[in-house]
DNA sequence: ATAGGGTTAG
């Protein structure tokens, strides 16, 4: 091949020596087979490669390595390199058969010998790593850059920051590596992954050149410490601002609770011309779930549907178009995209068995998680957190046990606390609150809030100051700040009249400096714009209106007997100021609202910061059957649909 | 070959 590439490699031998064309063309002829020879072997490689890939233990890798050799590939660098990366990622020793792989081989090149060095340093050997390293410099086989690069990926998988300094030092003392793109940027990585946004930042600005990677790395890294300030002034300076640094924008926003601003991202993203993918996707679809707004999630789903990326064939954004329209009160649209969805993972399953809990729909959920078991998709935790929850949203007491107990034995889930809270919860709302005491308090990890909060909220449903107060001392350590915790505790302690009890609890939150959140409801309208209602506010342009429609709604509901629950006000009046009171809570002001704008037949979509009050619930009950509409409730906890005066929660939250 | 993604209970 040498000899072929040296005939016709200067452009004089073709045009000053016509003698030598004739040659050229019998050169060319023989390269043919060669050529063809060269694209069978690559072929073979990538074969073996591939094969490699599927191995997941030592005697498939050993078949594929004996047919390494028998295809005479045994000297083949790349071919190799994966074997032994394949050999580590199953956590074979490096000592003896990778090692023995590595030996065999001639000529070495600077992969080959990083796929061990990384071996050993992956396996703990740190010694061998670096003395190995030294063996390749000595041989004057690099390092490469790529050497380094691995080194960092190594160090940031097994997050040690201190080896990865020494690398660092060592990219300075050999000389230009340290202003190595692909150096630099592995080492932003590693920093960031270890915890030291600073050093990172650090390499970054001290980096002679940086492209977009080194640039979205660190927006990533502010992003994920919640420093949206620092991303956003990172991405302005941008220059060339890529798909990836936009989703990295996108998703920043989304998962620190901006779900505005990932959704304005998006649409710059869009005007700038930049194609948009299934991962921005995903990232705008959450933000979606987060607004709660069915208008936007038709809007994204569209979008995903003519973008090529729609839930029938793609299972990432199908999960989270489930649980945005969950989120949305949309269960039957969630359901739909379920169904229609070619391919279902364990995402796709436990989002849609949350997504029937959250909407009290407890038998389709457990049933969706039997029908999921008989398949092949495999429940994990967050599955038993779905369905689990169901069992305690209708009381369920003797399944939820079943599941819980076949966690362990039937799916090797080891419970965690939350699915400890989850049986807390289970067993407090059906009433049995010693027994979930007794559980907290001998469950195998420390409780944390989660399972407190449960009996603190089953407390109130059951009317149990004195186990309320234990809860909520366990509570006020855990955290200290939670200011529902403390207004749980003082609605338990006024639901039953004990008015000093309340002043106390009133006169601690006073002293903690902690306020009461106004509670706040809000709808969309028609052109998907948001009524907000503040409790007792009358500030809305058709306040008198509501105020006139409330007042008719009462009368036909006490027509119909319903009577105001007194209890539900948490402060020691008389009872017409109770009454008074209870008519200024925000989501009976969003309801006269929606019954004046909305038409006939239409479902009213209420959202609330808060958990709903017993008579807004009663209220809410009444009001659908008076009105003949059906009425979507989403608290801060979860939906409750209403219609023919019953709740989908079963009076029961 | 170094950058971006979905489900979590009170």
């Amino acid at each position: 091949m040498a000899v072929l590439g040296s005939k016709f490699s200067t452009a004089s031998s073709l045009f000053f020596v016509p003698n030598q064309f004739t040659q050229q063309l019998k050169a060319a002829e023989a390269v043919v087979p060669l050529y063809e020879l060269r694209q069978q072997k690559k072929l073979l490689e990538s074969q073996l490669i591939s094969s490699l890939d599927g191995c997941n233990n030592l005697l498939q890798i050993k078949q594929v390595h004996a047919n390494v050799i028998r295809k005479g590939l045994d000297q083949c660098c790349y071919v190799l390199t994966k074997l032994i990366r394949v050999l580590t990622k199953i956590n074979v020793p490096m000592d003896p058969y990778p090692r023995l792989v590595f030996e065999q081989v001639k000529y070495k090149n600077p992969f080959l010998w990083t796929a061990l060095i990384r071996g050993y340093f992956l396996q703990g050997s740190l010694r061998e790593s670096i003395s190995l390293y030294g063996s390749m410099r000595r041989e004057g086989i690099g390092p490469v850059s790529f050497t380094f690069s691995a080194l960092f990926k190594a160090c940031s998988e097994v997050l040690d920051v201190c080896l990865g300094r020494q690398l660092h030092a060592q990219t300075i003392l050999v000389g230009g590596f340290a202003s190595d793109l692909y150096v630099g940027n592995t080492m932003i990585d590693m920093y960031v992954r270890c915890g030291s946004l600073d050093c990172g930042r650090k390499v970054f600005d001290e980096m002679p050149e940086r492209d977009v990677i080194s640039w979205t790395e660190l927006i990533v890294a502010y992003a994920k410490k919640g420093d949206m300030k620092s991303a956003s002034r990172l991405f302005d300076g941008l220059p060339l601002k890529d798909k990836v640094a936009w989703t990295a924008m996108v998703t920043g926003y989304t998962q620190n609770a901006k779900p505005r601003e990932a959704i304005e991202y998006f649409e710059s993203m869009q005007n700038s011309g930049i194609e948009t993918d299934e991962v921005t996707l995903v990232g705008v679809i959450s933000a979606c779930a987060q607004l709660g707004a069915v208008k936007y999630a038709n809007w994204i789903r569209d979008i995903a549907e003519r973008s090529g990326f729609g839930p029938i064939n793609n299972v990432v954004v199908g999960s989270a178009l489930i649980d945005m329209y969950s989120k949305c009160g949309a269960i039957e649209d969630a359901y739909r995209v379920f169904e229609g969805m070619k391919e279902r993972n364990v995402f796709s399953y436990s989002s849609m068995i949350l997504g029937l809990a959250m909407h009290g729909r407890a038998h389709a959920a457990i049933q969706l998680f039997h029908d999921m078991v008989k398949t092949e998709t495999k429940p994990n935790r967050v599955t038993f957190i779905g369905v689990l929850t169901a069992c305690s949203h209708v009381g369920l007491v003797e399944q939820g046990r079943q599941l819980f107990a076949s966690m362990e034995k039937c799916y090797g889930i080891a419970p965690s606390a939350d699915h400890y809270a989850c049986m807390v919860d289970l067993l407090s709302r059906a009433g049995c609150l010693e027994e979930a005491l007794e559980l907290a308090q001998t469950m195998p990890m420390e409780p944390h809030g989660g399972v407190w909060g449960a009996i603190l909220g089953a407390c109130q449903i059951h009317r149990n100051p004195d186990i309320a107060q234990l809860a909520a001392n366990h509570l006020f350590e855990l955290e200290p700040h939670a200011i529902g915790n403390y207004i749980l505790l003082s609605n338990i302690y006024a639901s039953v009249g004990r008015w000093n009890n309340v002043l106390r609890v009133r006169k601690l939150m006073k002293e903690k400096g902690l306020k009461k959140n106004p509670g706040c409801s809000w709808m969309e309208g028609k052109k998907g714009e948001i009524h907000e209602f503040l409790a007792g506010d009358l500030t809305h342009p058709r306040s008198i209106e509501i105020k006139q429609a409330l007042q008719d709604l009462l009368d036909r509901l006490r027509a119909n007997g319903y009577q105001p629950n007194l209890s539900s006000v948490p402060y020691d009046v008389s009872d017409e100021e109770k009454n008074r009171i209870l008519m200024t809570h925000s989501e009976k002001l969003a309801l006269a609202f929606g019954v004046l704008t909305t038409s006939a037949g239409c479902t009213i979509r209420i959202m609330k910061n808060l958990r709903i009050c017993e008579d807004c619930h009663l209220f809410m009950c009444g009001a659908s059957e008076i009105i003949g509409r059906e009425i979507v409730v989403r608290d801060n906890m979860r939906f409750h649909h209403f219609r023919e005066g019953i709740c989908s929660c079963g009076n029961f939250w």
